[in-house]
DNA sequence: AAGAGGATATGACCGTTGGTCGAAAAAAAC
DNA sequence: GTTTTTTTCGACCAACGGTCATATCCTCTT
């Protein structure tokens, strides 16, 4: 909080270093380096290396997750547009910051913690929205299911562990069909006739 | 390769310290010491410390990961016997190796790694046996569902991701409510009535 | 204008780490 | 028994994350 310029200065430098090496291959010295200050100040910022990449992590994605969260009281809209609104929500944020060349290798599996991070976030964050989304749904008798967190749960759960694309490397297409497949399962899961949710798969970019 | 004796050993002793430390805080100089040899040795079996973990993982999910590839050829078995049999592997073989303490926190992300293997190990190699067996149910029309591959990866998905608790840290009954609901998702996704599924719930450890 | 006092900044410094290496010990080969 | 190869080892190294006493800056008060 004290200065908020050096403070993103510091998560700038953080960021550019990660585009072409591993978490475990920067130093805090280069970071400082990168940020133009002393080694030292990292840590009147920061308590540890670790919290940097957390507060890198919270930063990127708070954005697309505000945006979603405001969805949550939107009644107006219906649930599954907002359902919808969500799922594009999870896509813009993961495209935009998590670049990363594939490579094949086992180096690559240190920078995995950046993708855990960004699951993990999106989903902890996103599951209460999308179950009072869920819970309006089933309010209205729009969807039928007995346990909104879980179901939310589910669906963040597939949903970004496929767009992040990290965990379990697939084409383009692969990625589509689990889509359609969770978009099927959730129709006749939820009492909704087939085709109903097809404007959930809208393409991936 | 050389002498498996030690190899092993070394194994052992990383396994043991993992109980209860994250991977950071366990030194090689630890690891020797705990598996009675000497520090050097280490690096005559081993190129790294996280060559250590590589290889650790993969003897720990050999064994039910080829259990489980057996079910694939056992058509006299029901298809959902054998899905809830994996379900029970994928059980063993996390609980078995993975007892990480859930302290709350941002510290323990670092041994993150250890589970994306986990869930991306799991998930590859039993995709294709799941796909198949759900394949089987199909032509006998136990299963009613388009794609079998999507659905394979979609239930390993939740699957792995609940049951590792790393990505997403939950209590039990948590997790268990969010089987259920997958079960449940199942159930109505694929044309099966209400309960038949119930036994794929059974106990997670 | 002076200076007191907190906020900010720093690099030398510390304990420890992952990994190397030459040499010793053990085993194998002859 | 002697050479040769495999295996073991801990002292050693550079580099790391993190600490700290000190230094600089900034803002008030007088």
């Amino acid at each position: 909080m004290p200065n908020q310029l050096k403070y993103d200065r510091i998560l700038d430098a953080l960021q550019e270093l990660l585009k072409d090496q591993k978490l475990q291959a920067i130093s805090v010295s280069e970071i400082a380096h990168t940020a133009g200050i002393g080694k030292g100040s990292i840590y009147y910022y920061f308590p540890s290396k670790d919290a940097i990449l957390d507060a890198l992590v919270e930063r990127n994605y708070e954005k697309p997750l505000q945006t979603a969260k405001a969805l949550a009281d939107q009644t107006d809209i219906s649930p599954f547009t907002r359902m919808a609104m969500i799922f594009q929500a999870c896509r813009n944020s993961s495209s935009e910051f998590i670049k990363s060349e594939n490579q094949a290798g086992p180096g690559t599996q240190e920078k995995t913690f950046l993708h855990q991070k960004y699951v993990n976030h999106i989903i902890t964050e996103l599951k209460p929205v999308l179950a009072e989304i869920i819970r309006q749904g089933i309010r209205t008798g729009e969807i039928h299911f007995k346990d909104p967190e879980a179901l939310a749960e589910i669906v963040l759960i597939v949903l970004t562990v496929k767009i992040d694309n990290t965990l379990i490397p697939s084409s383009k297409e692969e990625i589509e069909n689990t889509i359609s497949a969770l978009v099927s399962l959730l129709e006749r899961g939820t009492g909704n006739p087939p085709g109903s949710l097809n404007f959930l798969k809208s393409r991936l970019s």
